[in-house]
DNA sequence: TGTACATCAGTGAACGCGCGTTCACTGATGTAC
DNA sequence: TGTACATCAGTGAACGCGCGTTCACTGATGTAC
């Protein structure tokens, strides 16, 4: 409740809130890691922030708007992770690499309603211009590893490395929403998803035919 | 509608359904194809079926208890499809991957509300006994064809074939569940997806050291 | 073959509930002069 | 510095709606004798 701290630090508020837009976020994340992206309501969300059902009409269209906004925030949130775990391809490309997959698979069951409202809250992906640009941003960092990694491999024989990073995607992706969500629908897996998935893109790179 | 046979194939029935189960998974079916695997309702459901409200809850404890059903039969129906794509692995390993990689994606996209149900309607997949059972046959067509694929492996280098049937299992599934799925949160992709498939996986099997 | 009876599947009316949305409103805040 | 006024964010009551669930019921079906 990060507008508390704007007013006095007690229960109390005046008339107005101060910052209601993003306490209905806090609230809309609240409840979508308790009853997944399509069971939150507007009126329950008011009701979180402690302000009437009308209130949030003063801030967002609809319902939908305010999944939009939450799953943009998650893939701008998203994308400074993995640009941290990256970390411009230190020390080098294959362990930086690793290193954004760990993250990937952390961010997908610790932030579970992010990770939730950007996948799997049925929102098309294209439908905001906004929320694309944040999308793309996220993808922009595994496109960057892509690369880096592509480049050590013989010019002849190199991939397109837009199809590389589908693939690392892709298999991120897989692992997270299978075996390494944050919710009740986790599949159980005889290993760690990290190691999993570490030991996948192990094998992919060597098919690539990158050395190390 | 298939109760129809049954009775008349005119508009009319009896006081009895003749088949109200069967019309309900049907109904919901339909359902979570338009809306999402939580945005039908059990009283939506009896509606379509042409039924009263109170109805369903002679064949179904809850809404809950419709949705597993609908995710067990996904995963027989999907198992079954798998199956005959990998036709015993003939005419040879790799080919019958690439089929089943094929078979996997077309279900995901032609099938959109089972594979909802399967994957993302929220149940947990252990909860129910008999779900469980299904998608574990399911997920059986990938070991076998896992285990095939490493016996073309040097024995002193073959890694663990249950590994590989989950390196498989996740990469198509996150191929099916970013960019082949058949609702509106599919993300466009500059390739058909099958080609970005299996392009994984050979670059995968390379990687393991199979010949070919 | 007919009849009595048990069982079962679907009815329809009713209930309480929470949601989304609207409305005229009001209290707080900021700004022009 | 004070005052008048515009703007804005939140109120609270109200509405219509569809949902889930229950209930005593009733019509159809099957079976025992």
């Amino acid at each position: 409740m990060s507008w508390k701290r704007h007013k006095e630090n007690r229960g109390e508020r005046g008339y107005h809130h101060g910052n209601l837009r993003e306490a209905l976020i806090d609230a809309a994340l609240a409840l979508i890691a308790k009853k997944g992206p399509d069971g939150f309501t507007f009126a329950e969300a008011a009701r979180e922030a402690g302000v009437s059902p009308a209130a949030p009409y003063r801030h967002f269209r609809d319902r939908d708007e305010l999944v939009v906004e939450v799953a943009r925030r998650g893939f701008n949130r998203f994308a400074k992770l993995l640009n941290k775990a990256w970390n411009k391809g230190r020390p080098d490309a294959l362990s930086a690499l690793n290193a954004v997959g760990s993250a990937y698979l952390k961010f997908a069951s610790s932030d579970a309603a992010l990770y939730n409202a950007m996948f799997e809250s049925g929102v098309a992906p294209d439908s905001e211009r906004e929320l694309k640009r944040a999308a793309d941003g996220a993808f922009e960092i595994i496109r960057k590893a892509a690369d880096l990694v592509c480049e050590s491999i013989q010019e002849d024989k190199r991939p397109p490395s837009l199809m590389v990073a589908l693939h690392l995607w892709s298999q991120a992706h897989g692992v997270a929403s299978l075996f390494a969500r944050g919710d009740a629908a986790r599949r159980s897996l005889p290993m760690q998803p990290e190691d999993l998935l570490e030991a996948g893109i192990l094998i992919y790179l060597d098919g690539l035919g990158i050395e190390r």
